[in-house]
DNA sequence: TTCATAGTTCGATCGTAGCCGAAGCATTGG
DNA sequence: CCAATGCTTCGGCTACGATCGAACTATGAA
């Protein structure tokens, strides 16, 4: 009867909605305070003071006092992968009632995943840099190759100082969206940021979407080419 | 606030414990009577017909009726491979209260998901397979070479009516106990029954593990072994 | 037909957990 | 020092949902 880990208990947690609506705020991969919280899951400072205590306390987030503010985020990219397996249950099994708004539509194309980049462009990603052999495949911890190190320290990334950090460098996510796999990781997250910094796409405000320009695509696309 | 999919309805599907428990039973693979899952989740026979009504409605569950007997199970390989996930934080996440008795040891040396092996002997096949290179290595949807399927055929499979199914033959599935990817879809149930077939193993009673002889073990060695 | 078993529906009970108002700490800034 | 802001604790209200007894339907067996 009692097979296995306490399934029953983490999923509650998540099943509250106003709790759901904070990890998936979360997603965002932003360390949020309280009150921010709080307003996006609708609820006033109290009742999201208490969620979070037992959030902690189930081991969902991580919380980080900083002056009188108090940061809240996910606890590891495990808690992130899981929601995104809830995500795509709860996508497939909506009873057509989820109907994909332009909003929604954005989201699928390209959106932030904790930290790092999901979605169509995310999965576009992946699978350049495994056709072009900078990567090695592997289906959960993928492992860069010497060209791939070479590719990515022109880029302007610090390959070795990502290798001394503690997180795993790599690691492929499954997505929501796509039901694909996509870059994670040190290395996932560096990507991203050097997205962002170089202009090529940017964060909209308030949410998880991430708007390419046009000619940040066309220079993503020359950065990662579709075969040699 | 709203983005994506409503990730709270089904999560708190799961999480009610008597609705966890018959999910986790259900992760057996076998499909299961509303008698025996009220027996399993602890509660009597109303409850848990008002519990399998909602988690259909929530499509999480698949009925068939049978006579005048109801058989439930899993939806799909999303709903197993979500559990898995979960299960996966619950093990994490848990206070060190979940000391790992001997029943739990069973389960993490092999046990049954869904319907093909999962633990260290699934992990174990999963590599020898690659190792071999009967299998390409993708992070969700490996291919069968043209040297895996003779060496399946021989070992008795019918690749071309598994090919034939809708089901997707081959699938990688993440191992909550190891954080590794075993074999999933047709292909991974087939070798399981195969290898339940040949008496290499056998299920205990009332329970997802999996129990290998010491001579099923050596075969299962010959069969799939270390390197070429 | 009659009986037994499997499952459903209804109604009532009861706990628990979410929620907020109000008051209490704590940290920062003047 | 005081005032303002961010968060926590307490108490009480409320509502939802899990649970079961009892009565009802459906299928199968004798």
């Amino acid at each position: 009867m009692k097979d296995g880990p306490d399934i029953a208990r983490i999923a509650a947690l998540i099943g509250d909605p106003a709790r759901a609506n904070m990890l998936t705020a979360l997603m965002s991969g932003k360390a949020l305070t309280a009150t921010e919280l709080a307003a996006e899951a609708g609820v006033t400072l109290q009742t999201a003071s208490a969620h979070l205590a037992k959030l902690e306390e189930g081991g969902l987030l991580h919380m980080r006092r900083q002056g009188r503010h108090k940061y809240a985020s996910l606890a590891s990219d495990q808690v992130a992968e899981t929601l995104e397996a809830l995500m795509g249950l709860a996508a497939g099994t909506g009873h057509l009632r989820t109907r994909t708004g332009p909003r929604d539509q954005a989201l699928r194309e390209a959106r932030i995943c904790y930290d790092h980049l999901a979605g169509d462009m995310g999965i576009l990603l992946y699978d350049r840099l495994l056709a072009q052999g900078w990567l090695t495949d592997d289906p959960e911890f993928p492992v860069i190759t010497d060209d791939g190190a070479a590719r990515f320290t022109t880029l302007g990334l610090d390959i070795p100082a990502l290798q001394g950090a503690r997180r795993p460098i790599c690691r492929a996510c499954l997505d929501w969206s796509e039901r694909r796999s996509h870059l994670a990781g040190g290395l996932g997250q560096a990507l991203l940021d050097l997205m962002l910094v170089k202009g090529w796409a940017r964060r909209l405000p308030d949410s998880r979407v991430i708007r390419f320009s046009p000619t940040g695509k066309t220079a993503f696309h020359r950065a990662f080419p579709a075969m040699d």
